[in-house]
DNA sequence: CTTTACAGTTAGCAATTATTAACTTAAAAT
DNA sequence: ATTTTAAGTTAATAATTGCTAACTGTAAAG
């Protein structure tokens, strides 16, 4: 609670390990790695967990579960589906700046693997995630709000995507601060297009 | 010239390399697995390039010229502003399919992978990209045709980033056949948003 | 006060890695 | 016909990896 200290070694562990993955991708995600960054040996790391994978599971399953819940909580407002589509993006990019882009990150990583386990913890999260935002586009599209030839699914996946795209633009043009500068802007681009009417 | 044969090894290396990134990761790319799939052992590798990144440098090369042309392409046409811009979506995505989504893979791998070498060549390509598109784009606002709210480099950098956003989807949901089904409804909805009109 | 459990250490193992050296072989150049 | 070269092999290297075992100190529990 005090300026930083206190967090358990296992808290450190997994916070340094998502550090690394996003920072420095997977090839780097190895137990000198992580017991470096948070000043212990590499034996240390097994202390708390049985294995290197099962840090990953933590990582993932700690990292998805926020972003599961950034479209139930859009819903929970009750907005127009206007709004609340627009407020699906809101609480994603709220969700990409507090975890530093990991989300997109992991799921990029672990879909291509290899690993069974990761990529069906990932894929049953987006799985899950586009067929609530498919709903509420499908809805969109009855209401008149949205247009009738977009691909609900595809639209889903575009939500999530560009974001990821964001983070990559952050991370290629060496940023710093806030990963989305202008949400708004983002958000006025991908509904209303960037044409000029 | 026949149906496949008489690729040579160096050349085997570079395709072989360039999918393992792709489909597999970083963590994958080892002499090994790169050797293995072509039919050689390990050390064979050695004889056609003196290190792995190398073969790295070379990958990244290859790939990110194809991509770079795609907006000297679209604007040799001599369109319109919009359809320029169009069109630089189409060669773009026409690139995507050729490689197989490679570009953007080896862009999010390398912007990440710590390697000065490989970063710089990636920057490079990101910024002249991104300065040419914006040229368009700004020439697009004064002529009315673009918004005027919208940044001319972000905007630059979502043209990458809805690719991006399409390679991510692909990847995630383990599709087979064109990454993009429809070019022209990703193009109407960069162009025109989502929101009914 | 002693015991136990925890959280760390050092040391080490077997596997894998990037890379090199020494050898083979077949084809091209002389 | 011989030499050279290219492109492969096997075998070895040093470093790094994931992980384990055996040890140490400290702080809480009895």
């Amino acid at each position: 609670m005090s300026v930083e200290e206190e967090l358990s070694t296992r808290e450190k562990i997994i916070l340094a390990g998502a550090q690394i993955i996003v920072e420095e991708g997977l090839r780097k995600f190895t137990a000198k790695n992580i017991a470096n960054k948070i000043g212990v040996t590499d034996a240390a790391i097994y202390k708390h967990f049985p294995s290197l994978d099962s840090i990953i599971i933590e990582i993932i399953n700690r990292y998805i579960s926020k972003c599961s819940q950034s479209v139930d909580r859009a819903v929970a407002m009750n907005l127009s589906t206007e709004e609340t589509l627009k407020q699906v993006m809101r609480e994603h990019i709220s969700v990409l700046e507090e975890t530093k882009g990991a989300v997109p990150i992991l799921c990029f990583e672990f879909s291509r693997s290899g690993n069974k386990k990761f990529f069906d913890i990932l894929h049953s999260f987006v799985d899950s995630y586009k067929s609530k935002l498919s709903k509420i586009l499908e809805k969109g599209q009855q209401e008149g709000v949205i247009r009738k030839d977009v691909n609900p699914s595809e639209t889903a996946m575009l939500f999530v995507g560009l974001i990821q795209a964001k983070v990559f633009a952050y991370v290629m043009e060496r940023r710093t601060g806030p990963i989305i500068a202008n949400p708004e802007e983002l958000i006025s681009e991908l509904f209303y297009g960037i044409i000029a009417r």
